[in-house]
DNA sequence: GAAAGTTCGTCAAGACTCTTGACGCAGTTT
DNA sequence: AAACTGCGTCAAGAGTCTTGACGAACTTTC
């Protein structure tokens, strides 16, 4: 089925290895007789185990102490090396990149970006984003090998095999470019390249709105409107790498045609551009989204209605999708979910109304990580540690730390 | 992550054990050498381990000459004692139960059923099934301890943690029944209790149209319109189980009523009720749906006309679930599909139109097991099989064949 | 038809990993 | 201070796998 699990009797030795390191990852500082418990061997096979790994520096010890709330010995806890393995995420928007780097227990360790001129090229894109990764990798003393994976967020539909990006608004700078080998030739390390907004939404599975979550729909909801699945637990991504794409599903048969050929699509009526042309004529061509946003919420009527109209378009899709889908929770983020409640209790009111009794239980909830490019890097960070199939046997298979 | 690999020197043998058993589930009968190479042990493992195993009947030898298309001496061929474990499936529809019973290599063994009132009650239901699977436990000289599981199917959604049938129609006679417990109760099995449909896809998935496809949607067309999602391999149920209810999805915001609480729901245009009445005026109140379907499909106008609205219909709700979900195959199942291509015809058209070109590459075809019980009775086996975590771990629990 | 070549299955000896039981140590309770 | 509990390590022993060798069975070549 998966890796082989015995084997020989090096193999076993190191299915123990990375049984000690998987607790280690997972629960944080134990000692060696509390992981003795846990991996199901004796507390000698764990002594050898870990004096291994500490010779290696793949784990160390802490000098804490750990509120001793039983009798006896307190033990000498371990845990993993922060500096032994990392992964990486890199976010390209239009705006610019933003690279993040995070331990093996989803902590921070560094984050920066920067902001690139919209006629930047791919090739210049990818450039700037390895330079802030080396950089970021420099600051924190650690060595490209130590790099796990890194999980690029593009925009733009990825195909699942070929890695290529595929065209959704004509002009786009990372069109039919095949992110995936370049940006592996470019930094040299495993990469899994996704979509900004399925970033976004792992990113809040992970960290934000949609924690422990197992079904969960990421509603990105901007310019573009996309979304991220995350089903039992995994991301959700079909067959050639194209799910989620919420924008172009028709809302009236017979609607107003949109460029991609369809009749009456989602983002004709929620999309960023149309959402601010029904704002314009009440607010006037030189206020921005800000202090529309702003006046709104201080109980402008106009503003009101525009966001109730878009809540409850938005909130019948949503009805149909918990029909098929019955997720547990609903993040709304992306630049429009700014607006709140406005837009959100009409969205709760349509899913009450139009999706079946069994379904129509689920939080419909606001994003919690905030906009911009940070947000996907995080995601991708968090998709390599969640795609990772073994954490502990990759950080075994650093040989070990040169600092 | 997932059962513990290593462990003591007695895992060691138990997990190599595993993988022999493993191998010869997944590639049928193989000689020892063979085994030794693709579990990456020693022979004179494999051979100390398949002592043991012919020891308790888990597995024998085959006398059958393996073709020898290689140099040198022919190996012995080891094969799963087909006796030694199976799994299950039983399907409660309106109409009655069938059984079916199917060796690990998810051959057939064994498959019957039986009609029932409709007035019967869950509980004589039940007792019905239970007989027929231990009628068919006999005839197959099999012990009750050798049945793995048992995939129940049972019309009606099913709450995924407490096994409880919700309610869809009212006066079906699974509606509130506990159906996890009782059957577990009735059969002394470990049950997996499942939706109709959802079983008939998982069967498609396996034997039928959906074999070796892994996102697909199994699209079942009969009185009511319900559906199976098998994403990324496996079977989705969604947050409480109730996944997949497509007959709920409205087509048109303000179209007629539904008992369900929403306005214009895809059932109310293409379920069986709805069909039969469209059909009506052009074909008499006597003429059945057999002989409509085949006047139809002999070229009848108004017959292909109502089968061409219903496939629009049906077609615009799959290419908005295109978009979203971007499967790679559309099964299209139920009493309805007998229509063929005249309804599968304007299914892909629809499609074709209104989903996103990326996603529109998607396959549209029939069923191929048939109707009736007995296909989500193979669709429970096949549950069963595909939801055990590990096969092999579960054959070698068992003790030992006593005939 | 015999000899050489190839591969299978098994045996005995040796290597490696884990466990058991004992001991010293560190901290808490009496 | 003494007793108790639990941690970490050591030495001896048990268990599983591998190595290298052998005879057996089948194919190819002379």
């Amino acid at each position: 089925m998966s890796r082989k699990p015995g084997g020989s009797l090096r193999s076993l030795r190191r299915s123990n290895q990375e049984q000690v390191i998987a607790l280690l990852i997972a629960q944080g500082p134990l000692h060696r007789a509390e992981l003795a418990r846990q991996a199901d061997v004796s507390r000698t096979t764990v002594s050898t185990i870990v004096s291994e790994l500490l010779a290696r520096g793949l784990v160390t010890e802490s000098d804490e102490q750990p509120d001793g709330d039983l009798d006896g010995r307190a033990g000498n806890r371990l845990l993993v090396n922060p500096r032994a393995a990392v992964v990486a995420g890199m976010n390209h928007t239009f705006d610019g990149v933003w690279v993040h780097l995070s331990d093996l227990a989803a902590r921070e360790i560094a984050s920066s970006g920067t902001t690139l001129d919209p006629g930047t090229g791919p090739a210049e894109r990818i450039e700037a984003g390895a330079s802030i990764l080396q950089r970021l990798l420099d600051s924190a003393g650690l060595e490209r090998q130590q790099v796990i994976g890194v999980g690029v967020g593009v925009p733009g539909p990825i195909h699942r095999e070929t890695g290529v990006v595929g065209v959704s608004l004509p002009g786009q700078p990372w069109s039919h470019v095949h992110a995936a080998d370049e940006l592996q030739q470019a930094l040299g390390l495993p990469v899994v390249v996704e979509n900004n907004t399925r970033l976004e939404g792992v990113a809040e599975a992970r960290w934000g709105a949609g924690r422990g979550v197992a079904n969960l729909l990421y509603f990105g909801l901007s310019s573009g409107i996309g979304s991220g699945l995350i089903l039992d637990g995994r991301l959700y991504r079909g067959a050639v790498g194209a799910a989620g794409e919420l924008g172009h599903v028709s809302v009236s048969v017979d609607g107003a045609p949109c460029p991609c050929g369809n009749r009456g699509c989602l983002v004709l009526r929620a999309g960023l551009p149309a959402v601010l042309a029904a704002l314009r004529p009440s607010f006037g061509e030189e206020t921005d989204l800000e202090e529309m946003l702003a006046r709104t919420a201080a109980g402008d009527r106009a503003g009101e209605k525009v966001f109730t109209d878009v809540g409850t378009v938005v909130g019948q899709v949503l009805a149909n999708l918990c029909n098929l889908l019955n997720p547990e929770r609903i993040v709304v983020g992306g630049e429009l979910s700014r607006a709140g409640e406005v837009l959100l209790g009409p969205m709760r009111d349509a899913i009450r109304r139009h999706a079946l009794s069994l379904v129509r239980d689920v939080d419909v909830v606001p994003a919690e990580l905030g906009l911009g490019a940070r947000v996907g890097a995080l995601g991708g960070a968090a998709l390599v540690l969640s795609e990772t199939p073994d954490l502990a046997a990759a950080l075994n298979r650093m040989s070990g730390i040169t600092a």
